[in-house]
RNA sequence: GCUCCCGUAGCUCAGAGGAUAGAGCAACGGUUUCCUAAACCGUGGGCCGCAGGUUCGAGUCCUGCCGGGAGCGCCA
């Protein structure tokens, strides 16, 4: 991503460990406030080595810098004495102490003070703060972008439903959250596929051909009764229906000749799975479109694994690794089904790669099972350049994990990694009452559906507003709420704010210039209370927040994050009712006025900038 | 029976191996009907399910239990 360079602005004016943060690399990207004192402090723990006040060689890389509990304990805290104090056979406080009495001398450090087991709390000048907020103004909406991925490649699979019926509300969750983990993972410097396994060559897909074509021959006239769709035909959703009805408009005569024929060949059968399973997919782009998820890679498990013999391929290979094996596999204990019978079958030696119990490959019939398939497909991810891969899967999917993970190490030789994030269930609720999931037989509430009534913004933030693997509830009523208890609301409404104090402005400045470029060249030495230094820091944590969901794989972060952002600028706002002093536009007073506005841009700047990766549209008036 | 996920304030949940574990709601007590936009300020509330272990340090990592949810040969 481009981006203005050059390095922060307090580098190199003191001089203060200026060779070190050359050794150390550090990206010339926004500042990770907390990334730069490590390496600060590392610099400082080397030269005490080299000075001999320390042992030489010590191993520097359980040194965090974290915020502190405590806020009122400062701004920064290191338990670099703790984690030292072993190798340099030195009590923790003392290294603490040496390490103090250093880090005071540094030009940004206003107070270092040493506390509990040996923790050194950081007090950091506010000029520094300031800088920092140079820095939002400076970056703009990529502030907060981060070098952490170095431009490894990483895929991330996700919504992935059968081609077989619509998009229904079940799969909101797991489409927002991989196309938000997504968008994360490329602005904290990754390199993103978005990709959808389209599966397309089981029973399922022949079975929707099936019911296809049982709603063409009802439309060109036989008595089929709709109960038969659901029964006869196993698939009852009104979009089959849909689908022949839109072949018969595009194509009336060959669909038609195809619908009453007695016993349509191979051929016909193929070309109705095809026009069904392209139908279907074209309705779930759209529904994905509605929702703001998008994806650039969709791989046809028929088309490009097995017709490819892909599928075949990785099995050889996983033959030639020696991980498969003809076996008879125990019944499943406590709960045998009745059709129970001892079997040879064709086995992936998955207990070798930490699952449970070796698992088939080929049904009862000599065809491939779908883990069969999947091993192929996640060997042509590897094989396209994907050493790290992210699935997302619904709740239902959980007890697959294992064996996909196992396949994945035994078939890339354990060069690859899979990460399956799980996404538990949405509990769709009106003033807390279940809201049925079925419209009539066989009509499930769509994620279309629930788009229209409320707005893909609302939909995909809520969606992030808890961590994957906790289940959500969605209340309808509550997440449609003008108020501070709803986080969409209040998230938008901060943005919002923003917006009107820089239209506001111009009743009291008419001819102010409140530009960027203004706004980055004006002193901000006025930003002296303690709730505007507040707000400062609150935006100067956003790259840490970015570079940390991104390596957890955890985009609820961001949403988190962003509610707390909005929390403290309403916060202070609020400060402004009582103490008229505190508001942003003062006045008679220009300078104050600018040097607030600058902050108000930074809030602006950080909400959409984080919206933005979260999908959502930051609003600049609330209706 | 086995596997995975969850268990943190009355409720819904955050919590990146660090200090005296946080937020919102609810409860309680006050303020305000102002116009800077949909209220604001404050208070109380906790064996972080239980028991061990690793660690200088565990809500966080490991093991075992207890409780809740999901899944469990060839479907996808």
């Amino acid at each position: 991503m481009e981006k203005p360079h050059g390095p922060p602005l307090s580098r190199g004016r003191h001089g203060w460990s200026a060779g070190a943060l050359h050794v150390l690399g550090e990206t010339p990207t926004a500042m990770n406030v907390f990334s730069h004192f490590r390496g600060e402090i590392a610099a400082l723990v080397e030269r005490l080595s080299a000075a001999g006040a320390l042992p030489a060689g010590l191993d520097t890389s359980r040194v965090t810098v974290e915020p502190p509990r405590d806020p009122a304990h400062g701004d920064l805290a290191t338990n670099a004495a703790m984690v030292l104090a072993k190798a340099a056979g030195k009590p923790p406080r003392a290294i603490a102490d040496a390490i103090a009495t250093e880090l005071r001398k540094h030009p940004s450090i206003e107070a270092a003070e040493i506390a509990g087991p040996g923790f050194i709390n950081l007090r950091v000048r506010a000029d520094f703060w300031r800088e920092r907020l140079f820095d939002v103004l400076r970056e703009g909406l990529a502030y907060g972008d981060s070098g952490l991925g170095k431009s490894e490649a990483v895929n991330v699979e996700y919504v992935s439903t059968n081609p077989t019926g619509l998009l229904h509300v079940g799969h909101a969750r797991g489409s927002v959250f991989g196309d938000v983990l997504a968008s994360l993972l490329a602005k904290a410097g990754y390199k993103v596929a978005r990709e959808y396994y389209v599966n397309d060559a089981g029973k399922q897909v022949e079975a929707l051909r099936d019911s296809f074509i049982g709603r063409l021959k009802q439309q060109c006239g036989e008595p089929i009764p709709d109960s038969a769709f659901g029964t006869i035909y196993q698939y009852p959703g009104e979009e089959i229906a849909d689908a022949a009805r839109a072949a018969l408009a595009a194509d009336g005569a060959r669909w038609r000749a195809l619908a009453l024929a007695a016993s349509p060949d191979a051929v016909a059968l193929d070309a109705a799975q095809r026009f069904a399973v392209g139908y279907m997919m074209d309705r779930i782009r759209e529904d994905l479109a509605a929702l703001g998820v998008r994806h650039e890679v969709f791989t046809s498990e028929r088309h490009d694994l097995v017709e490819k013999g892909k599928v075949d391929a990785a099995l050889e290979a996983l033959t030639g690794l020696g991980h498969i094996y003809t076996g008879v596999l125990e019944p499943p204990k406590g709960k045998t089904p009745e059709d129970w019978e001892p079997r040879p079958q064709t086995l992936f030696r998955a207990t070798n790669f930490g699952d449970d119990v070796d698992r088939p490959l080929k049904k009862s019939d000599g065809s491939w099972t779908y883990f069969a398939s999947d091993i192929a497909y996640h060997l042509d991810k590897f094989r396209r350049g994907f050493r790290t891969m992210i699935d997302v899967w619904g709740a239902d999917h959980a007890g697959y994990v294992k064996r996909v993970a196992a396949a994945v190490k035994a078939v890339t030789d354990g060069a690859g990694t899979l990460d399956v994030k799980i996404c538990q269930l949405v509990r769709f609720l009106d003033r807390g009452e279940p809201v049925k999931m079925s419209k009539r037989a066989g009509n499930v509430i769509t994620v279309r559906d629930v788009v229209d009534r409320v707005g893909k913004d609302v939909m995909r933030l809520i969606m992030l507003t808890r961590k994957n693997d906790a289940p959500l509830d969605f209340d309808f009523a509550k997440v449609e709420e003008q108020s501070k208890d709803n986080p969409v609301f209040y998230i938008q409404y901060a943005h919002a704010r923003c917006c009107s104090v820089f239209r506001q402005v111009r009743e009291v400045f008419p001819n102010i210039d409140t530009k960027d470029s203004r706004l980055m060249g004006i002193s901000l030495n006025l930003l002296t209370d303690s709730g505007e230094l507040g707000l400062i820091k609150a935006l100067a944590a956003w790259p840490r927040t970015v570079e940390a969901a991104a390596e957890a794989h955890e985009p609820h972060r961001l949403a988190f994050y962003l509610y707390d952002v909005a929390a403290a600028f309403h916060g202070h706002w609020n400060r402004g009712k009582d103490e008229p002093g505190l508001r942003f536009i003062v006045e008679g007073n220009e300078p104050l006025t600018l040097a607030r506005l600058a902050l108000v841009r930074g809030v602006q700047l950080v909400i959409a900038s984080g919206l933005g990766v979260i999908g959502v549209t930051p609003v600049e008036e609330m209706r």
